[in-house]
DNA sequence: ATGAAAGCGCTAACAT
DNA sequence: ATGTTAGCGCTTTCAT
C-alpha cells in the first residue's frame, strides 16, 4: 500500500494534521518536529494524493493542455513555455493530444475536467467556440486558447501576430534589395490571410507594387509541401521578370522552392533570396541554410501559461485578454547575399 | 458551481446512490428511472469528479505517459497507438513531456503518481533503472518502458527490434543488387549498435564481406544530421570502388547523403540506392522520394498500451514482459531502380 | 428497485 | 505547538 499521511503520523507519534501542516509549510510547527517529519517523509518516499487534497481544497495545482498532435516541432516550444510558467508557480502540466480530431478534442477536455485541472489551455481544432461556451456555463475554469483561434472567440487568446509574420519576411527581402518578391501563400485560413496582408502592407509601405501573379496559391493541396513549393517556383521562374525574392508560408515550402531554383542553376542568395517560416531546426540547416521567421513559441507558451495562472488567481474579476506575440527573423545564408 | 451527483438527485427526487448506479451501468434500476437520469445528466452536462471516485475505488481509469519531447514525429505514432489501446478499454491517457531532462522526468512521474494514474508508460531518458526500482518499492503501479530501454531493465518493455532495422534495410539493398553497401551509422548507443549488427548479419548471410570503411561514424556530432549525411557521403564517393548502396541511421542523414550524391551527378537509384530510417512523411517526400524503414510506432504504442492494461487487470500475477516490434520497409524511388 | 450510512485521504476551522 | 472534528464527492455495503 502507498504511504499516507496517517502512516507517517503513526510512525512519528504525531497527528496527521501535524504532518499535513509541515508539508504545506505552515509556520506554527516547531523546527524540530518539522525536521523530523521532513526526514521521514523523504525516507518513506511519501507522495501526496492530489485526488484527496483536491476534494478538500478544490484545487489540483495542475493545468491541462490539449493540442492537436504530439509530432509538430513548433508545438514543442509552446509546451516548453507553458511548462515553464506553470512550474514557476508550483503547478504541474498535463498534456493530451487530440490526434487532429475535433470530436476527440472535446472528449479530452472532458477527461481534464473530470481530473479537476485548475485551468485549461487549448490549441483547438474547433472552428467555432460554441462547445466552449456551453462548457463554461456549467463549470467555469479559466480557459486559454493558444496559437489557433476559433472564429468569433471571446475568451483568452494567446497567438502569433500573423500580420507581422508576413510583414517582417517581406521587409527583410526588401532590405535585401529584392524588387520582385513572390509569396508562396499557404492554405485558405484566417492566419494565412493575415500573413498575406502583412506581405502586401510591407510592399505598399516601401512603394513597391503588389503584383498578384507573384502570390502563388497551392494548386494541389494533396501534394507534399515540398512539392508544392517546388512546383510553384518552377512556374515563377518561367515568368517574364523572374522574382528575386521568395517568401513561403512554411519552411518546407521554402526548401522545395530553393531546390527548384537550384535545379535551374539560379544562384542563392546572389540571384534570388528565400525566407521560410517556422525556423525548424532540421529544415533550416539543410543544403543552403534558410532564413526563417521564428514563431517565438516559447514566449508564446510562457504568456499563455501566465495568463492561465493569472486567471486562476484572479477569479472571474479578470476579463478575457488577447495577446499577440511578435515573431522574429532569423537570418541565414538563403538571404545573406546583397543585404 | 459544478454539477454534482447530489444536484441531479435532488433535481429528480432520487437519492444520489441511484444516479451513481445508473452512471455505472448497474442493472438493479428500472428502465424508466434509468432513462430519466441519463436524460438529465446530459442536459446538465454532468462531468464526474474522478478525484472523488478514485478516492473511493482506488482507480482513476487513467494512464500516464512520460516522454522526452512533444516535437518528434516518430513519437506521435506511438502516442496514437497507446491512446487507441487505452480508449478501447475506457481509459484516458495523459501525457507529460520531460523536455529531454532526466531529472525533470522524475518529477513528472511524481506528478502522475500523485494524480493517481493507474499505470505509467515511459519513454525514459534515465540511463539506469534505479529510480524506478525505488519507486516500485513504495507504491507499485504497472510500469511499461516504451521505445527506449535503460540498462539492466527488468520491467515491462516494448520497443523496436533494432537488429531487424539494420537487417531489413541491408537485405533490401542486397535485393536491389547492391554489392558495396555503406552504412551511415548513428550515435554510439545500444540501439545504434544493434542496427549495425543487423547490417553485418545481413551481409554475412548473403556472402558479402563487411568492409569496415563502409561503415561511417559521424565525425562531428554537433553538426546537423543533414550535414553529417552529406559529408560522410562526399567522403564515400571519393573512395576507390564507390558504394552502390547507402543506408542511414535516420531519414535526415539519408536526405543529406542523397544530396551529396546528386551534387556529384550520381544518378539515383540507377547508380546508387538509398534507404533511410523513420519513414518521416515530410522527409521521405522530398526531392527523390526516400525508401525508409518504418518504425511501426502505432503498433508499438498499441502493444505498450495493452501491456499496461493487462498489468492493471492482472494485478502482480503477470510477470514482466519484453516485446520487440518488427519494423517494415517502405519502398520508394530512392531504391527502385534495379530491384 | 431504491436508499442510508460509512469512509476513502486530505485539509479548513476550530480547540487545547 | 499540536490535535480534534467534520466534510469535500463519490462508491461499497447493507438495509428496506
Amino acid at each position: 500500500m502507498r504511504v499516507r499521511l496517517k502512516d507517517i503520523a503513526k510512525d512519528l507519534n504525531l497527528s496527521k494534521m501535524t504532518i499535513s501542516k509541515v508539508l504545506r509549510g505552515q509556520t506554527d510547527i516547531s523546527d524540530e518536529t518539522k525536521a523530523r517529519v521532513l526526514k521521514r517523509v523523504k525516507e518513506l518516499k511519501y507522495i501526496p494524493n492530489i485526488s484527496a487534497s483536491s476534494l478538500r481544497t478544490g484545487q489540483t495545482k495542475t493545468m491541462g493542455l490539449v493540442l492537436p498532435s504530439i509530432g509538430k516541432p513548433h508545438l514543442s516550444a509552446i509546451v516548453d513555455g507553458i511548462r515553464h510558467a506553470a512550474g514557476a508557480q508550483g503547478y504541474g502540466l498535463i498534456v493530451s493530444p487530440s490526434q487532429e480530431d475535433a470530436e476527440y478534442e472535446q472528449r479530452q477536455i472532458e477527461v481534464f475536467l473530470s481530473l479537476q485541472v485548475d485551468a485549461l489551455l487549448i490549441v483547438s481544432l474547433q472552428e467555432t467556440t460554441t462547445f466552449f461556451e456551453q462548457m463554461q456555463r456549467s463549470k467555469s475554469i479559466p480557459l486559454v486558447f493558444v496559437d489557433h483561434r476559433p472564429a468569433g472567440i471571446m475568451q483568452n487568446y494567446v497567438g502569433l501576430h500573423d500580420v507581422e509574420v508576413g510583414r517582417i519576411a517581406c521587409e527583410h527581402l526588401i532590405h535585401c534589395a529584392c524588387k520582385r518578391i513572390a509569396y508562396l501563400r499557404g492554405p485558405r485560413t484566417a492566419a494565412a490571410d493575415m500573413r498575406a496582408k502583412g506581405y502586401r502592407q510591407a510592399l505598399n509601405e516601401h512603394g513597391l507594387a503588389v503584383q498578384s501573379d507573384l502570390v502563388v496559391e497551392s494548386m494541389h493541396p494533396e501534394e507534399s509541401e515540398y512539392r508544392r513549393g517546388y512546383e510553384a517556383t518552377v512556374r515563377l521562374l518561367q515568368r517574364r521578370g523572374r522574382p528575386d525574392g521568395v517568401m513561403a508560408y512554411s519552411d518546407m515550402m521554402a526548401v522545395g522552392a530553393m531546390d527548384a531554383a537550384i535545379s535551374q542553376a539560379v544562384r542563392i542568395p546572389e540571384e534570388m533570396c528565400f525566407v521560410g517560416c517556422g525556423d525548424d531546426a532540421l529544415l533550416c540547416s539543410m543544403r543552403i541554410p534558410l532564413t526563417s521567421i521564428n514563431i517565438a513559441g516559447r514566449e508564446l507558451g510562457l504568456k499563455a501559461g501566465q495568463l492561465a495562472l493569472a486567471a486562476i488567481g484572479g477569479g472571474n474579476g479578470s476579463r478575457p485578454q488577447r495577446i499577440l506575440i511578435k515573431p522574429r527573423l532569423v537570418r541565414r545564408k538563403s538571404s545573406d547575399g546583397h543585404c
